[in-house]
DNA sequence: AGAATATATGAAGTTTTCTTCAAATTTGGA
DNA sequence: TCCAAATTTGAAGAAAACTTCATATATTCT
């Protein structure tokens, strides 16, 4: 479809350009159609990236939403191993539209997009953590909220520094490790002050 | 001095236009000089943009290295707090510029700039943990990358949701816990290994 | 003070980018 | 086949941004 090729030209230019020499004929022009046609989809610009960037947080969330559900009842070092591994595979799946969008994420008036993003996300994994066979960890909401900034962040910082795709297994594996030990001292912490 | 106003004002630019809509009249404006002045001190306007995240990223480095050097030796658990407390206070002593510079630090040919201020935080940490006193942690490189990763991308997070100063000791805590932890299970995993 | 040097100004030229719209083309049904 | 609706085109007008440079102001030194 006409709109899928501009939002894959649009990644395509976000990563061979960056977002300050992103103009609509670029993109355009490598979507195969006029000028024209773009403006026949978007309004302008901003909705164009707007809408890219919608999209792509869509993805992202509700494949962390589908991995806390499926692991309601697990025990935490599982459900720290699920949620990593489910975040990077959703970035895997399109490794080069994560790091693009990220430059464009804040010069929207995207804040809140990506807020509500986040919310969802936090939310799916403190539901998940209540739920913990070994013990719930204590602030449910600090421990959610951290966590998934962590993860988030790191593998962000992974991707923008390009590694190789092969470098994903070790930063699975990393991470892993950083999330359970994260949630065990979590739940230590929890019972010292208990 | 003139030049510390023009940096002054790109950052402010940019954290309430966004890079996008950052323009030299705009920048020469809010630092109360006129675009000439601006053009006298920089060739064009991506060279303006390079100084700025490059003092950044400066200041940011070095502060890491100094924590390191004066963490050598002792446990890796005092290694995870410092290298978390030297780099959150850091950035929170220029809280705003932080959150905007990440900005427009893909936008440039910043790669090579950001790769060398990560390879020397990383050195700095590797060669601080190569002298824990309770053991030193498996794969070196990595453990230092990761962990560099995942203080770096969730404080970004953090910064870029705008989260109040106050939530910078919660994040603190939690983040120390973490790295604690990972640092830990590092050298657990690395005993049981070999 | 006066000359020499350094710094600042901002209007104007050039280039880039955004957006529109009348005309051309394609699509799908009668 | 033929028509009407939907889609596409890209040249061109309008707006925004980059950069230059001749002129003006300030500073420093003798």
């Amino acid at each position: 479809m006409t709109v899928d090729a501009i939002f894959e030209a649009t990644i395509q230019v976000l990563l061979s350009h960056g977002s300050m020499r992103l103009n609509t004929t670029r993109v355009a022009l490598r979507a195969g159609v006029s000028v024209g046609t773009l403006y026949q989809y978007f309004p302008n610009k901003q909705a164009l990236l707007f809408a890219v960037l919608e999209r792509h947080l869509e993805m992202i969330v509700s494949a962390v939403e589908v991995a806390c559900h499926d692991h309601h009842g697990v025990g935490t070092e599982a459900m720290a191993e699920a949620v990593v591994k489910a975040y990077l595979q959703a970035k895997a799946k399109q490794s080069d539209v994560s790091s693009a969008l990220n430059l464009i994420a804040v010069e929207l008036d995207a804040r809140n997009l990506i807020e509500a993003a986040n919310q969802r996300g936090e939310e799916a994994i403190a539901a998940m953590l209540s739920t913990a066979s070994d013990g719930r960890p204590g602030d449910l909401q600090v421990v959610a909220q951290t966590l998934l900034a962590a993860i988030y962040g790191t593998v962000r910082t992974f991707y923008e520094r390009g590694s190789p795709p092969a470098a994903g297994d070790k930063v699975e594996k990393q991470l892993t490790v950083m999330c359970r030990a994260y949630l065990s001292a979590s739940r230590r912490e929890e019972r010292a002050q208990a």
